[in-house]
DNA sequence: GAGTGGTCTAGACCACAGT
DNA sequence: CTGTGGTCTAGACCACTCG
């Protein structure tokens, strides 16, 4: 099909370019994963790896688009994905660099669980509290269910290498009790949700902090009183209606967040 | 706190199609602003005064970009950048719909001036510190910058409403030393830069807590210990290099952090 | 002027949801 | 089945940067 472009892409640009060797490109047509997301991740890797040099520039769109051998715009997106993630910086009428050091994060809805795990930190929970009881005013009026119409209510503590770390309060609407009843010491809630159909869309969270409870700190094995760490959270699932809420409270002295953001 | 009268609402859509009039088209194709997004600020516009019903669906994308007259893919591109700011919520086979709520803010690098400002909390700062110093070693390791390079180093007092509200250390390199030079009372620091030239692109937070120094809490009105928020960020501009240094104090009692996730 | 990314078009075929 | 959004193509013209 386009065996003939490959000649045409020697540009010998004579030594002062970096020169960036791509990776063979393994693109799978018949895939489910989208050309541009496969492109993406071929690109993601090379940099993590150094195939990519940091500080230099890609080749320009066509050509890597011929190279690759799909159209611009499918190069374009697959691009745009590491933009959007500060991976890879676009300047018109110069090029497209790729970012000097690792400053990039994904941004994604925080599963506390997870992150410890690739931290490599050991998370386990002890489930304090598990039950379908009657919300508060201010629960209810959260996840918009009304006040006589319960609501499951779960509290665990958030263990890191056998440390304390958090407790979690986190309470669901009664359409969702059944996530009540999967093993919570292990895994993320939010694993356990997504198992159970829900598919979590939009978050808001607010992050602050305030001088920990005698309770919390003796909980926490913390002297009291002690500094936490406050998130509450109210989750969406794709058809806007709210699928938690949650009250979060984290040890200072353990436990800080973050987050990457980009510039549009 | 946002009004519970819709708490109660029925979601019916099964069968029943609201029909959106949508407003008459003015895209200006002379303008600078790409169409896409002269066409997203219309929808947007259109969903924020109820001319588009919140809970209903748009109608379909062809169907769209005949009535606005432009090609399908820049309709897509200007509903992806609603759907990427979770006003819209797009379900393959089914629809694109306008989400219940007002659950959605942009996500940006905050600026805290400019937050209290679109929130009337009448900002200002006291400049406490606006000098070109040898850095930290930690700073000038955040910076990569020599230690024997002095950097800016900026100490604000930020105040709303009268109150004081957090303590801003920033530090920016030599080359910005400039920023030092314009009104810091009045005005964000952003703002500042941009004016400078320089183009913020990449930006890693850290939020967190501590207990407040004696310092803190009396420049900050707060008994001694009080619970602060802290924040720590490192800011990149478009070249890849750090262009600020920020260590953040706030009082806990006034100021929490507030973000919108979009599960992609 | 040459090369880059930014925008836009007019189609095409596919996967998925609801009938 | 029909209708929806998801993906992909092969062009085109433009605005910008830099030598």
């Amino acid at each position: 099909m386009a065996s003939d472009d490959e000649r045409h892409r020697r540009q010998s640009t004579a030594g002062r370019r970096i020169r960036n060797n791509h990776p063979p490109i393994t693109l799978d047509r018949v895939s489910e994963v989208p050309l541009y997301h496969q492109l993406a991740e071929h690109m993601r890797m090379a940099i993590k790896r150094g195939s990519l040099v940091r500080g230099s520039r890609l080749r320009n769109e066509i050509d890597l688009a011929k190279a690759f051998g799909v159209s611009r715009p499918t190069t374009r997106r697959a691009i745009q994905e590491l933009v959007d993630q500060g991976l890879l910086i676009r300047k018109r009428g110069v090029g497209t660099q790729i970012v000097n050091d690792e400053i990039a994060r994904p941004i994604h809805l925080s599963s506390l669980y997870d992150d410890l795990k690739s931290d490599q930190r050991n998370p386990e929970s002890k489930v304090l509290l598990n039950q379908v009881v009657l919300p508060h005013p201010a629960v209810a009026a959260k996840l918009l269910v009304p006040t006589h119409e319960p609501v499951l209510h779960l509290r665990r503590l958030r263990m890191a290498d056998g440390e304390p770390l958090a407790i979690l309060d986190n309470f669901l609407p009664y359409r969702l009790r059944d996530v009540g009843n999967t093993d919570l010491s292990v895994g993320s809630l939010y694993h356990a949700m997504r198992a159970a159909g829900v598919r979590m869309k939009v978050a808001n969270q607010r992050i602050g902090a305030r001088q920990g409870t005698t309770k919390e700190c003796s909980l926490l094995n913390e002297p009291s009183p002690s500094p936490m760490v406050t998130m509450e959270r109210l989750t969406h699932d794709d058809s806007g209606k709210p699928a938690e809420w949650a009250q979060h409270v984290y040890r200072a002295s353990k436990y800080e967040f973050s987050i990457t953001l980009v510039v549009k």
